[in-house]
RNA sequence: GCCCUUGUAGCUCAGUCGGUUAGAGCACCUCCUUGGUAAGGAGGAGGUCACCGGUUCGAUUCCGGUCAAGGGCUCCA
């Protein structure tokens, strides 16, 4: 047999049957019917790893805009890519798509896969390409075409339809399985909200009919994780048209968990060397015009208010006030670092549009604090403020992270040298904690470069909420000093940090993560008693005092309601721990014990019961 | 902000092709029941059908606008 394509070729080195999808030539990504050139290193590249499953995920975006273009040939197609859990085309429609559209492709995605229809690469020059798009009307292709720095492009062509793709694709639509249209939505040429409004459809696709099934299950199960539905069902917060779009309010059990959380926060702070501080919630505009916030915050801003001809700014963030009390006093470089904590409430205008539940508002908290330190203490402030880190988030079960070093952007302030020497800081401090962690070349903030933090939640989705900012910036605009060992001032440099980002954010994704059964510390009751009768709510209001002065939160349920009732309705909110007390537990002081998560764990006497709770409270400080 | 979808009781949802008193389940209240590990029974109360305007003899229903929510685009804690 006379080898003449890649494919052929590894058909013959090894067949995985179907399993492989894609090769690679000297490392180069390309068609399995590709001709073979010598001197080529070839690998298989399998439909299970990550780049052959974005390969399919592409190619089924491709069957799907050749399925719209059968359907509704007045479509021009624009972009389709692959993205994270999916794929999505983007198309110029007069109209929507409904969801009836989406079954119809659907099924004439079923029919065009059926028909094993070959995807042949052709490559040609920019002009060539230019003039076929042109008489297939394609505009969206020809503008791209343009744009590209290549004198040659290639197409792909599978029956009568034919894309602009640098590939690789499957060899034949045959190869796209198990795939499902999800949503519709609209989204800008170009992602520019100055360009024309395109129709896009997202959808996913996978190796297998089980790992398909797998992702819609997934999809479900976040849906059932929603902290808005939750927030609801376990009367956490809401958010009312009459109060205003993207402001929270806080009912008793959500006030109790945050309360909780700040708890925490406060001591933990205390114990690492932080003050804390209260601020207000408006200030003078010339203070803002200091920080330089009127000039590059406006955006975000809500307009300012005027008293007594007096204009004063709803604030957008704490810096600007912990930096004032910075310059009350002379500081000796003995004095630094000074690190300054505050549960620091701010307000930002956000677009109507993409405001989201709590974890995406107007009005929020953060866990904000300022370090003010010496350029030689930076690497030391920002290996602690790591290590802190990483001991707040794992108290609340995140200990998984993508962790993201943003440099120095094209408009910046401060010196070069400054930049490099907290960019190296930055670097350093993560390396020197072990931290796995990207760059992302020029996303730095203007007056610094920064470290975020997204956790990973136990549906591996990522939030991001710690973020750690170091700042050339206020502390010039506001002319900050320390006197030196030399006797002169020298200007401190400021890091600003939040580790869990905002109270409000942070506390959604809490509830998604527990699927709202928050754990025993957290929970706003710890334990309900449960009297089987009435006979018995003395004896549950002895138990509940017992509980509270141990500092347990507790409440009883002596309605006159059967006992499988009152389970029911504490199951339902997920209350960790039922005490059930009948006449035999009065009777010998004892208590019949349910967890939430385990059921029916039996009797035991009243004092054990309360040192298991106790215990178990205490659980979450010994994982420091 | 923009595109699409949605807005009926506290919650989940029926319904009205324009026509007297708009329904259900859960939740709530009252009474009966005192029951041993996920729903005992009976009765009752609860709605300006998001808001404003228009068409009409008559609008919750049709039309327009506003507000809000949801899915995205963009941005971010």
């Amino acid at each position: 047999m006379k080898v003449t394509t890649i494919k052929e070729c590894l058909d013959e080195k090894d067949s995985q049957g179907g399993e492989i999808v894609a090769a690679k030539v000297n490392g180069r990504p390309v068609d399995l019917n590709t001709p073979l050139t010598k001197d080529s290193k070839i690998e298989g590249i399998s439909i299970h790893s990550p780049e052959g499953l974005e390969i399919l995920r592409h190619s089924t975006s491709h069957l799907m805009a050749q399925a719209v273009k059968e359907l509704y040939p007045e479509v021009r197609i624009t972009i389709g890519p692959s993205i994270a859990e999916g794929f999505y085309y983007d198309f110029d429609y007069s109209r929507p798509f409904t969801p009836e559209d989406l079954a119809k492709i659907e099924e004439k995605m079923r029919a065009l896969a059926k028909e094993d229809i070959p995807i042949i690469r052709r490559e040609m020059s920019k002009g060539d390409a230019i003039k076929l798009f042109d008489k297939m009307g394609e505009t969206y292709k020809t503008e791209i075409i343009r744009e590209l720095p290549e004198e040659a492009v290639s197409l792909y062509q599978q029956g009568n339809f034919t894309d602009l793709c640098r590939g690789p694709h499957l060899p034949s639509t045959a190869g796209v399985r198990s795939f499902k249209l999800l949503s519709t939505a609209g989204a800008y040429w170009r992602g520019d909200e100055k360009n024309k409004m395109l129709q896009r459809i997202y959808g996913t696709a996978f190796p297998t009919e089980a790992e398909l099934d797998n992702y819609l299950n997934k999809l479900e199960e976040i849906k059932k994780r929603d902290h808005r539905k939750l927030g609801r069902e376990l009367d956490l917060f809401s958010i009312q048209d009459e109060i205003g779009a993207g402001l929270i309010l806080w009912h008793p059990k959500g006030a109790l968990i945050r309360k909780s959380i700040e708890d925490f926060w406060r001591e933990e702070h205390l114990r690492h060397d932080y003050d804390l501080l209260y601020t207000p919630h408006v200030a003078r505009l010339d203070l803002w015009k200091t920080s330089g916030h009127t000039e590059f915050y406006q955006a975000n801003m809500y307009s300012p208010i005027e008293v007594e001809g007096q204009d004063f700014q709803l604030k957008p963030m704490n810096c600007p006030f912990h930096i004032m009390i910075y310059k009350t006093k002379i500081h000796s470089y003995r004095d630094l670092p000074i690190r300054w904590a505050e549960l620091g409430t701010v307000y930002r205008y956000e677009r109507s549009g993409v405001l989201h539940g709590l974890l995406r508002v107007r009005g929020f908290t953060q866990d904000d604090a300022h370090i003010f330190c010496r350029p030689d203490q930076l690497e030391k402030e920002i290996t602690s403020i790591l290590d802190f880190t990483v001991d707040i988030l794992k108290t609340f079960g995140f200990d998984r992270y993508d962790i993201y070093l943003s440099t120095r952007p094209e408009k910046f302030v401060g010196s070069m040298e400054n930049w490099e020497k907290a960019t190296t800081a930055l670097c350093k401090a993560l390396e020197m904690k072990g931290l796995a962690y990207q760059i992302d070349p020029g996303e730095g903030v203007f007056y610094g470069p920064k470290i975020d933090i997204k956790i990973k939640d136990v549906l591996d989705r990522a939030w991001q909420c710690t973020t750690i900012q170091v700042d050339f910036n206020l502390p010039e605009r506001f002319s900050l000093s320390y006197v030196g060992e030399d006797g002169v001032p020298h200007q401190p440099i400021m890091i600003h940090r939040a580790l869990m980002g905002s109270l409000e954010r942070f506390f959604g994704i809490l509830v998604e993560h527990y699927a709202g059964a928050f754990p025993l510390w957290l929970s706003p009751v710890q334990v309900r008693v449960l009297p089987i009768t009435e006979k018995q709510n003395e004896y549950a209001g002895e138990v509940k005092t017992l509980l509270s002065r141990e500092g347990i939160r507790v409440k009883v349920d002596s309605r006159s309601e059967k006992i499988g009732y009152k389970i029911r309705e504490a199951q339902m909110e997920k209350v960790p721990y039922m005490f059930v007390v009948g006449g035999r537990e009065a009777e010998s002081r004892s208590v019949s014990v349910r967890m939430r998560k385990d059921g029916d764990i039996g009797t035991m006497p009243l004092a054990s019961a309360i040192e298991k709770v106790k215990k178990e409270i205490l659980i979450y400080q010994s994982t420091k």
